[in-house]
DNA sequence: ATACCTGCAAAGTCTTTGCCTTAGG
DNA sequence: CCTAAGGCAAAGACTTTGCAGGTAT
């Protein structure tokens, strides 16, 4: 079952949200990008930027952070980023301190064995982990 | 070997940093502190805020971050968070989405096996990750 | 009709820098 | 002495919010 703009909206009606060019615009976006983007990346790319505010763009984000269709991450920057919370598509990411690349990582996640048992040891529901590996990219270290 | 002010000191001074009576306080307070402090909770501790500029301590902690003696971390939070960087002691986070308390964790850490992997595979140098768990602890659950 | 959304503009929050003075080695 | 470090104040970067008007349901 592929994830489509039309799957995702519905979602999201369905959390009450309205369906508005923004809202179609923004998924839409996200879903073509192999990697988390932030706010102003988003309301810069030529999808969306003749077509709505950035602020627009900011208060979706919190709503579907809210409705936990995106995902709100640090990765290190200044900016925050945001990337669809697809089921069963859980992503780590190797990060250059450098240039800042993000890339993400193939290999699976090795901590979700202790995700569970911290969440059973300390009481603490909705667990979730974000990892990230930064170093030098082989680019930036010559 | 326990890890003193005056050995991290002298780590600072073979850095080529000298040795002054900020550097001394902001030592002193990481050390004390058992989990990471941002650049505000450091200038407005006790041990500092008398003592020294919010600009000084910003510029120290980007040196020692610079010189490896301190890690500089997201945490999820606006405010990046500094702790000192102790031979040996890594340490990952447990944080409460809701109240923003941030927790070590306590569990050895799954994911150096990964990393080597990556450094090989990749051809990243320098290479260390970050790993935090997102939850709603119980207190907040209620 | 009525909540919810949007755009615009302004205000917040945290970080970073310039410039001149102070003090470590 | 000479250069790194500090203080103060101002500028940046990114986020967040108030308000008036627009729109999905």
């Amino acid at each position: 079952m592929p994830h489509t703009t039309a799957s995702i909206i519905n979602q999201c009606r369905e959390s009450g949200l309205r369906r508005t060019k923004a809202l179609e615009l923004l998924i839409d976006t996200l879903l073509s990008s192999p990697r988390p983007m932030t706010l102003a990346e988003l309301s810069e790319h030529k999808n969306l930027n003749t077509q709505c505010d950035r602020a627009t763009v900011f208060r979706l984000l919190q709503r579907l952070t809210d409705k936990a269709v995106v995902r709100r991450l640090g990765l290190h920057e200044r900016a925050a980023y945001f990337t669809l919370l697809l089921e069963g598509r859980h992503q780590d990411f190797l990060i250059c301190s450098e240039c800042g690349k993000i890339e993400p990582i193939k290999a699976p996640c090795p901590v979700h064995a202790l995700e569970r048992e911290i969440a059973s040891s300390t009481g603490f529901t909705e667990l979730y982990h974000e990892l990230e590996f930064f170093g030098i990219c082989p680019a930036c270290s010559k």
